[in-house]
DNA sequence: GCAATTTCGTACTGTTTCGTACATATTTGG
DNA sequence: CCAAATATGTACGAAACAGTACGAAATTGC
């Protein structure tokens, strides 16, 4: 950032960065109006004023925690679908990299704080329209992927095409928290790929 | 039921299966944790003692609920899938019949009891093992529909086709939630008809 | 009519919840 | 060293919450 002339009172020594992966991690964990503003300072470590002093309400936190983990998503993610190479392999290795997000490194699996939770608490019109958003944020990145991939194919046919792969990530959230197994996922997304790959090259 | 031989005290009044059926649209809605046994009282009409008499807890309502949604929507739309003719066809007709359930006839669509609300309340136990079941019969459902469309079919083909026929309608009460129209589900949901169709056919 | 039996809602308990007023702590400016 | 400014947590209030004890209501058996 640009250079602050030294404001004036108490220093702020609280990491809100930080504090808001561990709310990130809460509400993947146990969805929206589970989680009490008791757990979340203590989860983060901060007291409950601090709490809405630094993100807002409960529902701006939970807004809030969508924004950085879809910022996270895309920015670990985004890079494997984009990358250069065939389309069946951008799509593989994008899904894993979104599995490994899923899985974190716990034994049990948090799934996406998106995908996963957001749908559950979608009568709330602001969570409604960021889950909008970033469907509709995936379904463009594959749809742009796969233009690039096949730039002279029916454009509705990629547009298919983008769906089902955007559905495959969707549901691989359901998946995980229902118990399934990374490698089965990741097997799943693997074949999903070819699958994806053979409709786009079919005359 | 069997001839009950006219039991002793006060006659019941209650109309457990059409509160159950309340209480699925009120979990629907709005999740389970969002939930309180007061909004469940004012929406089935019952006291807060009649509901944990008929129902129990509040996690064995929303079980319940799961359980009973489940055989809704499975002597709906099933049917569907297992009518004779072609595959591509029954899957359609499948996915628009499980659209009717999640679109009932409101305005905001509130989606699938399992499929949408269910990943965000996983960490209860009994809550991820009906969810697992939930997307296991799915899965098995549209393998047995597979093997009958192509009985000579490579059996791990079978198997990701239908994980992908899975994934769609999983992914579509995500969708619902974030305010897809009815129609433009239908639509993808006949299109991925149609490639699965393809994947299965292809040598 | 009276006891036994079953159903049902009122009313209560203790806990948890969100949100904030306010006092305290820590720095800069003069 | 004191005033202004900013940051932070303690402590409080009012409401909502899950769950249940208990009494009233409605029926059958005798």
């Amino acid at each position: 950032m640009t250079e602050s002339p030294r404001k004036r009172g108490r220093p702020a020594t609280i990491d809100t960065q930080s504090a808001m992966h561990a709310v990130v991690e809460l509400f993947r964990d146990k969805g929206y109006a589970a989680v009490s503003l008791d757990d979340l300072s203590e989860a983060t470590g901060l007291s409950r004023p601090s709490l809405y002093r630094a993100f807002g309400n409960k529902l701006s936190m939970y807004v809030g925690a969508m924004n950085a983990f879809g910022q996270d998503a895309a920015e670990l993610a985004l890079p494997k679908l984009e990358a250069d190479g065939e389309l069946e392999d951008a799509l593989t290795n994008f899904f894993d990299a979104m599995l490994g997000i899923y899985y974190r490194d716990s034994d049990v699996a948090p799934g996406c704080l998106i995908f996963g939770t957001a749908p559950s608490h979608a009568d709330e019109a602001e969570i409604k329209a960021r889950l909008n958003f970033g469907i509709e944020q995936v379904d463009a990145r594959m749809r742009q992927r796969m233009e690039k991939a096949f730039p002279s194919c029916d454009p509705s046919r990629i547009e298919t095409a983008a769906r089902m792969a955007s559905n495959t990530l969707i549901a691989f959230s359901a998946r995980a928290k229902a118990g399934a197994t990374r490698q089965a996922l990741s097997e799943i997304g693997a074949e999903s790929a070819r699958t994806i790959g053979l409709l786009l090259r079919a005359a």
